[in-house]
Parts: structure tokens; C-alpha cells; sequence
RNA sequence: GGCCCGUUGGUCAAGCGGUUAAGACGAUAGCCUCUCACGCUGUAAACAUGGGUUCGAUUCCCGUACGGGUCACCA
């Protein structure tokens, strides 16, 4: 942990929308790691103020997320802290409360325009924004207006000229036209604020230095940085973060959503990702450690390496053969007793009863980039599969099916009467008939395991196929192949 | 359409005026080996484009093209 650098107070405020988009854990990732690596805070907020959109158990899951991956939190929702609540909605009163005090302040104004004027000034034109019609009301006219009870909202008052400018830690200084900004509506209809006002406010009385989010929010920045300058207060740190994309079938490039597959954290859970290889996967999307060419990372070494300036401007496609090749190198380096405890449920639910799972386990250590491989790698082993093509004929061993056949028929009664399977006692089996026939063991051990697998690839060889295939079905499956 | 941002191999990316332009994934060749995988050793593959600035631009400035974002009583 650095001592030399400022601690600093990162958010992450997710809206519950039921589940965990891969980008929005990124975001939550950079902004936990960034509190991390200055010894900061790091505050969960719940930003629920639309109310159409709830979902149910949405918060459980964030909550869940951010716990499976390790991202602890010291503010937020269940946990509390100095600055709660944490959920917008709770915290309804707050927002009117500033609201109208903007008012006051002469930076806000209300407007009682109906929401079919609105409609109707869209229709005419689909990028003119609010007419600014209620700007001007005098004090009587929303005196006798409020007293009359109409509905009104809130909004924000933007200079007409001028120019707004702040600085992002990524993407440096941004520049906006205070002519191209609306008037933004900063508490609805209902009484929730709305995004652009809650969060600022939030942030504000949060403490939250750094600003840590997507960003498709660059342009809009300037609205909130006009805000904090009409409260008086101190602007934040903006951290915006370069998107993520995926990729279609047809090689186009788009902001990643649904239809590149799954995107959500528990998809790629069910899928058979490790948690660690998602996160560590996704620090490298936007972002570069410096000084190393190293790749695996566990969270403690992010929260030691993570630093702005290695984050990235430009977007970056989210590719599912890095992350395999990240979930295979974690699964490689788990230990045997997790590793069983993971790989052996997956195989239950697939094998028949004949198959050795221990045994397979071990072997697909080595060789499975997701578990959700399993099913498909070792369909093999639950069925006889038609011998396809002339597996016999290997150009190395010098093999032919003729051949093949021969050694089989040999080999057969040996099997037979074998007393120990295991694959020690099954190689010393082999390779002492090779010798005695003058054969290379690989002659054998190739006819053996095409007639057992039935496949020109598999995940170990002869002898370790028979041992997950067991004596019975082993000797089956060679008497099928002499008699083909 | 206006505004904002971006552009190094297929993908992630290092680079921060002078380099043989790293590294990783993927691809591919070979070694190892009871096939495969693991491991090891190689190979191919990139600075969007046109102008400047400079002794010298991948790097700085401007234009163009392309890509993305944003213009809601959604966040």
C-alpha cells in the first residue's frame, strides 16, 4: 500500500436491475481497487429512484457479486455507515431538500409542463430537448401553481452561454457548450430525484472523492459539475472508464450486451468460470499494470498494482478465448481437494455409473478451460461412439486397422484375466506384449485406445481411459471393436 | 443531425520525439509424450489516412476517414 498517495473515496452505484452486467463489475472492480491502492474508502450505493424499473432480489445480487468476488465494501446497504442510508430511496427527503434549495439559490427553477408538451415538443423534433418554457415563471405564477397543487418537477438551470470545462483522470480536459446542455429535470413528478441530481448530491454528502464510471458519462459530467459549482462545493475526481464491447457473429463491433452471450457475472459462474479468473480477466479490459508483463493477478496484487494512469482510453472487446485461457490457468493452479470439489459434481451429473470420476478428474485437470466443458469433452466416455473414418492408421506408430485388429485380439485375454486396473499395472501390462511382439508400446497403446474411445483426440491415454472406463465396460467395448 | 471521445497485429495491450515497435490470448511449426492437454522452443501478424511542427514522428498540432458515446420525469 502506498503511503505517499491521498486516500481517496470511491463509489460504486448500481441501479438494481436484477443482474450484474460484466462491465458494470468492472467498473465496481476499478473503483474498488482504486480506494484499495491509497488505503481509501470504498461505499456501495443502491440507486433505485426509478421505480418502474425495480426488480426484485436485484440488490441481493449486487450484494452477492460483490461478496463472491471479493470486493468488500465499508459503507452500504445492511452494513451501514456514517453517511447512510444507502439507498436512494430512503433518502428521498434529502434530495427535495437540496432541490429547493437550488431553487433558492436561483440555479433550479420549477416547470409544470405536462408530459404530453413534452411528448409533443419530441415529436417535432427528436433532438430539440426541453423548450425551456417554465424557465421564467414569475414567483407568482409558481406560487399560485404549487398552492393550485399542480404537478411539477424540478430543473436545472444551465447558463445560456459560456463554457463548461473539468478534468477527467483518464480522458483529460472536457469541454462542453453551455448551449448544448438542457435543462435537465433533477427531481421527478413523483418526488425521486433523478440520476443526475441524486448522485451528486449523494456524492457530495458521501465524501466521495474519485467518481469511478462508465464512459458514456463524459458529456454529460459538465451538467453535474455546473451543480456542484452552484452548491459551492468542492468537484470530485472524475474517473470515466473506456466501455466495453463485444463482438457479433459477423465480426461488428458494438457496446457489449445480451446478444454477444452471457454478460452477466452469474451467466459466466454457470457457465463454469472461477470468480477469480472473471475479475482478474476483467482488470485487464481498460486497464495495464505497469512495469510487468505478468498477467495473473490475485485482488490483493491488483489492489497493490492498480493505478489511473494505466487505464486505457479506447474501448475494448470482450474476448471469451482470453478469459478461458484465464479460467484454465486458475484452474490448473487449484489445488487437488477444490478442484475435485468442482469438477466432480459436473461429472455426477453426466457419467454413467461405470465411469471412474476420480480418475477422470484428475485427467481433465490439465486440459479443461471451463467446466462447463465437461459434459461435451467427456461424451466418450458415456457412450460408444460409431467408429468414424479409419482411426486405426497413425503414421507415427506405424498402425493399421489390420493390424490393429491383431493387437487387439491379443490383447484381449490378457485384459481379461488382468487382476489390478490402475494405470501402473495396465502400462507394464501393454508395454511387456509389445516387447514380447516386437511392437513399440505406442503401436498398442494406440489400437487399445482407439477401440475403447472411439476418437481421434482424448484426454489421456490408453491406459488411463480403461482405468475411467473400468474393466467391464473397457472389455466390452475392445470385444465391439474386434467384432466390427 | 449537433456535441463529446477514441484509433498500435484478429483480440487485450506496452510505448509517453530517436526502439530490431514489448508482452499476452488466439493461429501456426517443432520438442516432450501411450493420441490430446500440460510444459518448453520457434514463426507469422500492427502504428487508419493526409498535411504540418521538428534534424527526426507511432509519439506533438490540424484536417479527413472510420468507430463509439450522448442528446429521457433511465441510470
Amino acid at each position: 500500500m502506498s503511503e505517499n498517495k491521498a486516500p481517496v473515496c470511491t463509489r460504486f452505484a448500481p441501479s438494481p436491475t436484477g443482474y450484474m452486467h460484466i462491465g458494470n463489475l468492472r467498473t465496481a472492480l476499478y473503483a474498488y481497487l482504486l480506494s484499495r491502492a491509497t488505503g481509501g474508502k470504498f461505499i456501495v450505493r443502491i440507486e433505485d429512484t426509478d421505480r418502474e424499473r425495480l426488480v426484485d432480489g436485484a440488490v441481493d445480487v449486487i450484494l452477492k457479486t460483490l461478496e463472491v468476488t471479493g470486493l468488500d465494501y465499508d459503507e452500504g446497504p445492511i452494513v451501514g455507515g456514517p453517511n447512510g442510508p444507502y439507498v436512494q430511496s430512503e433518502r428521498k427527503a434529502i434530495y427535495k431538500e437540496y432541490a429547493e434549495k437550488l431553487v433558492a439559490l436561483g440555479h433550479a427553477y420549477y416547470c409544470f409542463c405536462s408530459e404530453e408538451r413534452l411528448a409533443q415538443l419530441h415529436e417535432e423534433n427528436e433532438n430539440g430537448g426541453y423548450d425551456r418554457h417554465c424557465r421564467n415563471l414569475s414567483e407568482e405564477e409558481v406560487k399560485a401553481n404549487l398552492a393550485a397543487g399542480l404537478p411539477y418537477v424540478i430543473r436545472q438551470k444551465i447558463p445560456l452561454e459560456g463554457t463548461t470545462t473539468y478534468t477527467d483522470e483518464v480522458f483529460g480536459e472536457i469541454s462542453m457548450e453551455n448551449k448544448e446542455m438542457q435543462d435537465q429535470i433533477l427531481l421527478k413528478a413523483d418526488g425521486y430525484p433523478t440520476y443526475n441530481f441524486a448522485h451528486v448530491v449523494d456524492d457530495y454528502l458521501m465524501g466521495v472523492t474519485h467518481v469511478v464510471r462508465g464512459s458514456e458519462y463524459l458529456t454529460s459530467t459538465p451538467k453535474y459539475v455546473l451543480l456542484y459549482d452552484a452548491f459551492g462545493w468542492e468537484r470530485p475526481h472524475y474517473v470515466h472508464l473506456p466501455l466495453l464491447m463485444g463482438k457479433d457473429a459477423d465480426g461488428k463491433i458494438s457496446k457489449l450486451s445480451k446478444r454477444h452471450g452471457a454478460v452477466s457475472f452469474q451467466d459466466l459462474v454457470n457457465q463454469g468460470f472461477l470468480p477469480e479468473a472473471i475479475v482478474n480477466y476483467i482488470a485487464h479490459l481498460g486497464w495495464c499494470p505497469k512495469n510487468t508483463n505478468e498477467e495473473i493477478f490475485s485482488l490483493a496484487e491488483l489492489r497493490e498494482l492498480f493505478s489511473i494512469d494505466g487505464i486505457n482510453k479506447s474501448p475494448a472487446v470482450f474476448d471469451y478465448e482470453k478469459l478461458r485461457w484465464f479460467n484454465s490457468e486458475y484452474i490448473k493452479a487449484l489445488p487437488d481437494e477444490p478442484y475435485m470439489a468442482k469438477a466432480l459434481p459436473e461429472l455426477e451429473k453426466c457419467c454413467k455409473p461405470y465411469v471412474n470420476r476420480e480418475a477422470l478428474a484428475v485427467l481433465l485437470h490439465s486440459r479443461l478451460a471451463c467446466f462447463g466443458d465437461i459434459e461435451e469433452t467427456v461424451k466418450f466416455v458415456n457412450e460408444r461412439l460409431p467408429m468414424e473414418g479409419d482411426l486405426y492408421t497413425n503414421k507415427k506408430n506405424k498402425t493399421t486397422p489390420e493390424g490393429c485388429k491383431e493387437v487387439l485380439g491379443e490383447v484381449l485375454p490378457i485384459l481379461e484375466k488382468a487382476e489390478a486396473w490402475d494405470n501402473d499395472s495396465l502400462f507394464e501390462l501393454l508395454k511387456a506384449y509389445a516387447e514380447e511382439k516386437g511392437l513399440k508400446a505406442g503401436a498398442v497403446m494406440w489400437a487399445v485406445r482407439v477401440a475403447v474411445a472411439r476418437q481421434a483426440v482424448t484426454p489421456g491415454g490408453a491406459t488411463e481411459l480403461m482405468v475411467v472406463l473400468g474393466k467391464e465396460e473397457t472389455v466390452e467395448r475392445i470385444k465391439l471393436a474386434i467384432a466390427e
